[in-house]
DNA sequence: GCTGGGAGAGGCTTA
DNA sequence: TAAGCCTTTCCCAGC
């Protein structure tokens, strides 16, 4: 492909905001976070109508490199040219050398995004505050999203006793980080309130090791089971969110 | 486009594990770890030969949806044609419906990854692990990733009066979970050898709360500043890593 | 295969 | 803008 002609098909499409695929042989330098290189290859470029970029190799959904918000420019330098992308904040920069370029397709499309997503967090939140009583009978839902100076705590209620109660959720399997997160909004009310709430973590499951930690600190885990319901026409939705089991550690209490 | 050829292009594509990239009208539904249903619209699709696919909006460098080591079909259903990938464990189908196809493209490309990328956090533990004086005079190493049944500690060290160091280093700015998890060795490392050691977060900076945070558990933190140098020729190399500051909480150790 | 953890994480929401 | 946190996180290394 003539190199002038590329030039031009590419600063077009940048100024179009096009959605600007380009093939060819490029090396490339990333310097900012990090640093790396990649040499002389065949790769794919993507560029997006809002200014980010990503270089594809034939392997992988990540790309290689990318860069989002970036500042573009483009120039010749005999028979190679040069596309950089820059960022601040942190310093970035990107630069692709190519050698040649196959093919370039400019595709003319909206920047919208048509995504419709269920089955996140925020949705099983939503749904779980219509009715706490599916984790335990009596838990009353008092607030969603509560903030408390180190962090946010997504669901915090009172159980029939009339003890607060700190739930974390997730919407997979729980990991060590779960458990620190909840050990952490622990923490904190306890230093602000001056007692200590419950602390439930709900998640589908928790690795075993993860669950010996929540125990040591006396901390709960209830499974949350879920279903994801594809509606092919309306919308996708959640047909079931059930308690199948709470695990409070008694011994614990006892102890 | 053609139906009929467009879908064996796309067929071959995929045998001879080239880098397809499919621009056209399609619908797309996802079900598997979430659901999620993309509307009829213009979209780019990218076939890898490692089995993963990406379908691309005009924005974000993240697909709206993506499949990795999937098996693909495709099937004609009158004028559209139907993209399925699928997926085990857990079981995930991604189905794009394709009510026309404006161009397609077959690149024959390697399935290798060239990229050379420096300035790793395993980078800089090998670093560290030269002279740990940097951080502290007399801090001599003792292990490097170290498992603690609850988890891995980067560094495990031993300072000047005998007492053992856990070292977490952080390649960026340290947040709340960076500190749980040096939390985490600490009550692990306490448990099982029934005694304190002190532990080090090593990080370029840390965010205010979690540095709050940080001093309430009596752990310390130590800055870590390093340069990447990009070498346009050889390759990236790190050229400095200097500790400016230590801060023990001096009176938490007295309180 | 499971576990643990990094990533140039990206991206979103709210204060 | 920064903080906080979720993600269909993705991806890799070790066992």
């Amino acid at each position: 492909m003539e190199q002038r002609q590329a030039l031009e098909t590419i600063r077009n499409g940048i100024l179009s905001k096009n959605l600007l695929t380009i093939f060819g042989d490029c090396a490339v330098e990333y310097v900012g976070r990090a640093t790396s290189i990649l040499p002389s290859g065949k790769r794919l470029i993507i560029i997006k109508g809002d200014n980010s970029i990503s270089i594809h190799q034939n392997r992988l959904v990540k790309p290689t490199n990318y860069m989002v918000k970036s500042r573009f420019s483009v120039q010749e330098k005999g028979n190679q040219f040069i596309l950089t992308a820059k960022k601040d904040k942190p310093i970035e920069t990107l630069t692709i050398t190519f050698d040649s370029v196959d093919d370039i397709n400019s595709y003319d499309l909206e920047l919208t995004d048509d995504l419709r997503l269920a089955g996140s967090e925020r949705d099983l939140n939503d749904l779980l505050m219509q009715d706490l009583s599916m984790i335990e009978p009596g838990l009353k839902p008092l607030n969603q999203q509560q903030e408390f100076g180190k962090g946010i705590a997504d669901i915090v209620a009172e159980d029939k006793n009339g003890n607060p109660v700190v739930i974390e959720l997730k919407r997979r399997e729980a990991d060590y980080a779960c458990v620190s997160q909840l050990q952490r909004y622990m923490r904190q009310i306890a230093k602000l309130k001056g007692k200590n709430p419950r602390g439930i973590l709900l998640a589908p499951s928790i690795r075993p090791k993860a669950r010996e930690m929540l125990e040591e600190l006396n901390l709960e885990f209830a499974v949350l089971d879920f279903v994801l319901k594809p509606s092919s026409v309306e919308k996708a939705c959640i047909t079931g969110l059930q308690k199948k089991q709470t695990t409070i550690t008694e011994h614990w209490h006892k102890k």
